[in-house]
DNA sequence: TTAAAGATAGGAAACTTTTCGTACGAACAA
DNA sequence: TTGTTCGTACGAAAAGTTTCCTATCTTTAA
């Protein structure tokens, strides 16, 4: 008897090229491989055209990406919600980190130089109106 | 002529293996070999001893980690500090996932289900107590 | 109609990371 | 002393990831 692949038991567990992927079809939406990679090479680094191509494949496989096929060029988008995502990795990163106490993290965070006082000043009046409601 | 390492030019990138060995010298002060891999086996995985040796030889190497050799059981412990690998990693996931902006991912943590109401009191207090100064 | 440009697919090579078998020395218990 | 246990070192296999070459088809422009 043949299983069939469940789809709620996906591992959404990006790489570090597979991350940059998924970065610019959040930031731009669903796009041909051509415009990944174009993007790729403008904001991050060299990358040889078919090398993008076989990596949305390979994600397209995996189920992290799906594609529309109706044109010959092949439009991709995330499988998952960019919100979902991004959330289950924050959630590893903290639990993995600062034994999930997103408080530690958040002190780490506000401690930390990089931070800049504009970012501060965000996340102050960001608490504050959660005060209020 | 030839080049000598720099210390200071260390790229601090753990690996996925690497972390969790991380993890358990943070959490546990320098520790031999032996315990590393046992903790790892209670807490984490299946794992051999000799696969847990080479992983922190190789740690060793690459000068995430360094040990004392002084006693036949090599005593290790990570060359940087908990804090700094810590922020550096932090840093990264947050350039990353969201593009610089501390701001936004508290957004997403304070969205976060699995933030439980505790933790959001605590990030409240954090943030009170810094207002205060 | 034909050549060039641009698209997908597949496979293999190159790298990186992880795992573990084997060898061998030191410590310890019988 | 001698065998068993526990330690390090080394090397190579296995697994995972990334890169890119080549084949082939479609579209486009001359």
């Amino acid at each position: 008897m043949k299983q069939e692949k469940k789809e709620s038991a996906n591992k959404i567990e990006p790489t570090k090229s597979e991350l940059e992927i998924l970065q610019v079809l959040w930031k731009h939406g669903p796009s041909t491989v051509r415009f990944v990679n174009d993007t790729l090479n403008e904001e991050k680094r060299a990358v040889q055209y078919t090398s993008t191509l076989k990596l949305m494949q390979i994600m397209a496989e995996k189920g992290i990406l799906k594609r529309d096929e109706s044109s010959m060029k092949h439009v991709y988008y995330p499988a998952e919600e960019e919100k979902k995502t991004k959330n289950f990795l924050l959630e590893r990163f903290v639990d993995s980190m600062y034994n999930g106490s997103a408080s530690s993290l958040m002190m780490q965070l506000l401690g930390n130089k990089k931070t800049s006082k504009k970012e501060l000043e965000a996340i102050k009046e960001l608490l504050k109106s959660m005060d209020k409601k």
